[in-house]
RNA sequence: GGGGGUGUAGCUCAGUUGGUUAGAGCGCUGGCCUGUCACGCCAGAGGCCGCGGGUUCGAGUCCCGUCACUCCCGCCA
């Protein structure tokens, strides 16, 4: 008989009735009816009872084995009398009879507790994540993302793409997020960075003529944290493909998440994904990643407000302020519209017009000095009805734009209009290439420099650079943004010409871009990719609120590992010998 | 860097308008219990009420500061 098993905990029934067993695992819960004694041994596969009373010799140890200690249970498998068949357990129909027991490690009392389903605090969560990842739902989340990824694995393969391994210790880039650095101890005073993404990798794969390449990708960003980003690092289904357009792409992709989504989730992932254009997103939703779940639609009415009785809003417009209309749904009370008007200061603006339509009139401040026609004008471009309020925001656009987008998932949340029951996805397509930076005035890139602007040469040539359009999409489901991607810039005039534009000039390209910018003056593919985010798609399909709930060891909000006490000081020689030293930490002022 | 929330027993939480000895469930220790499966019953241990200061005759409760955790803004090609 093998020393620790021969069955699982989950692999015992009727049938093992009779035969002796040796089981091993976890005491999830003991039961002690004082001359007899019930343990629900646990392992990774389920739970078995084993019963032991007085008279045998093991009693006494089994009685006083705490929780949470591993053991050996060795016995006989016995039919449960009819009146004591737990129909709730797979294994419920039998149980072992311990006639050996033997504790392989004993369990001091618990920091957290591992048999119930209510969460402890993050911080003792993370700190004995071990404890933590033994109960329920946390150890079905892991379980559950390694199947997803398991299966996007073999839907890529299956689309005809390979999967490559790129570095991890690299060359830090000028764009994006902030670096982590690891200095290069043979080069002093030089410095590899962590890739944010394998963007150049993957490329420069194309460039070398491979044809479909993808990969679990890790990928480091020194960001903070929120609940859909966990600091530091996480993971994304990499991927490029050559000679492609845009639909493509999209083509290739859709398949894989919605065939992931459908396999692993009951919920209902819709018949098309919706393609909206960034400046239709931006207007109806109010940000680039809508929440299609919500039944209703953010729409401007500036038009109406100019030059109306309304002089806040209608000074305001002449300044080159619009006014965008957020319906609210049985938000036609003056105590709903007036948590919104102090939810709005709250998230830092002046505050939120109102109009509550009932009983077949307008009313409120803004209604009495709009007057009744334009009110009406209103209710009927937004489709408000009796009993419905209509909120507003009045800001230069991209300010009204973002309140009118948080109104419209406060109302939705609060007025509990979303249907939790589905997935909506849409494609973001039509970003602006360019941006202009509010407080410089400076133009830059607005998403990913690598994007290929839509006309090409001619556009960057004649085009209002803040008109140009990139090729460049997002990936959206339910308010998240799952997923960033675009059609590559693969020729170098376009890119020195690009890069012109948003103010470098082509030696900053060659100096910052040395391995793709050569690259592609040697017969360089048209192509294109994706990566959409491992985690955020484990999460939404799991059901849970925040991505740390999907990761195996994740660090806390301060991007602090509390299990592994990491980040950690160092030995001197250890920085000499990287030719490092400590600057001070400035002071706290104040 | 900024804003909100939280911080009371090992864990999850309650604690009234400021008022005597700060409670409950789980866990832990001891006792009772031979059919439980969230077993039951009895008893017990366990508290710098995050920390520091203030107001007050009196602070878990009010005020100020600070720290930690968390959510959000900034940031995230």
């Amino acid at each position: 008989m093998h020393i620790y098993r021969t069955h699982t905990c989950a692999a015992l029934t009727e049938a093992a009735v009779g035969e002796k067993v040796r089981i091993s695992g976890w005491i999830n819960r003991k039961r002690d009816h004082g001359q007899l004694v019930f343990i629900d041994l646990r392992d990774h596969y389920g739970l078995t009872q084993c019963v032991a009373d007085s008279s045998d010799a093991s009693f006494a140890i089994v009685e006083a084995t705490r929780l949470e200690s591993v053991v050996t249970i060795t016995g006989e498998v016995v039919r449960r009398s009819e009146d004591t068949i737990n129909t709730s357990l797979p294994t419920g129909h039998i149980e072992v009879r311990i006639e050996n027991f033997e504790v392989q490690s004993a369990a001091d009392t618990l920091p957290l507790q591992v048999n119930s389903d209510e969460d402890s605090g993050e911080e003792t969560r993370l700190r004995y994540r071990y404890l933590d990842l033994r109960r329920g739902r946390p150890h079905a989340n892991i379980m559950l993302r390694a199947q997803i990824i398991q299966s996007i694995r073999a839907r890529m393969v299956d689309q005809g793409f390979t999967e490559f391994q790129t570095p991890i210790l690299t060359a830090s880039s000028p764009e994006g997020a902030r670096d982590f650095l690891v200095p290069a101890r043979l080069h002093p005073g030089k410095f590899y960075a962590l890739p944010q993404a394998p963007q150049q990798f993957k490329q420069l794969i194309m460039v070398s003529g491979f044809d479909r390449y993808f990969q679990i990708a890790p990928c480091f960003r020194d960001e903070d944290s929120r609940a859909d980003r966990s600091p530091g690092e996480f993971y994304q289904l990499d991927l490029e493909m050559s000679f492609v357009e845009q639909q493509d792409v999209f083509d290739a992709v859709e398949p894989v998440i919605r065939g992931v989504f459908e396999e692993f989730s009951d919920k209902d992932c819709g018949k098309e994904w919706v393609h909206i254009p960034f400046a239709e997103s931006m207007l109806k939703y109010g940000n680039d990643k809508p929440d299609l779940r919500i039944p209703f639609e953010i729409s401007d009415v500036t038009d109406i407000f100019r030059d109306s009785g309304f002089s806040i809003f209608a000074k305001n417009i002449e300044k080159g302020a619009v006014v965008r209309a957020v319906p609210g749904p049985k938000c036609g009370s003056r105590a709903i519209a007036d948590r919104m008007n102090s939810w709005a200061q709250g998230e830092g603006a002046p505050g939120m017009g109102y109009i509550i339509y009932g009983e077949g009139e307008a009313r409120g401040p803004v209604a009495k000095a709009l007057g009744a026609e334009k009110a009406e004008d209103i209710r009927l471009q937004v489709g408000a009805e009796d009993g419905d309020a209509v909120f507003f925001a009045c800001a230069e656009p991209d300010a009204a734009a973002s309140l009118a987008g948080r109104a419209r998932v406060k109302i939705g949340q609060d007025q509990n209009l979303i249907d939790e029951r589905v997935f909506r996805f849409a494609w973001i397509v039509d970003f602006p290439m360019f941006e202009k930076d509010e407080v410089t005035g400076k133009i830059d890139f607005s998403h990913n420099p690598f994007s290929m602007p839509q006309g090409g040469m001619q556009a960057l040539q004649d085009m209002d650079p803040l008109d140009i359009k990139a090729w460049q999409y997002d990936l959206v489901c339910n308010g998240v943004e799952l997923s960033s991607g675009a059609i590559r810039n693969h020729l170098p005039e376009v890119m020195y010409k690009a890069f012109e534009i948003a103010g470098y000039d082509n030696k900053v390209v060659d100096d910052k871009f040395p391995a793709m910018i050569n690259a592609f003056r040697f017969g360089a593919p048209p192509h294109g990719g994706i990566a959409p985010g491992i985690d955020r798609m484990v999460m939404l399909i799991a059901d849970e609120p925040n991505i740390r709930e999907v990761i195996l060891f994740p660090m806390n909000g301060k991007a602090e590992d509390l299990m592994m006490a990491a980040p950690s000081d160092v030995d001197d020689s250890a920085l000499n010998e990287l030719h490092v030293r400590r600057a001070p930490v400035p002071k706290k002022s104040g």
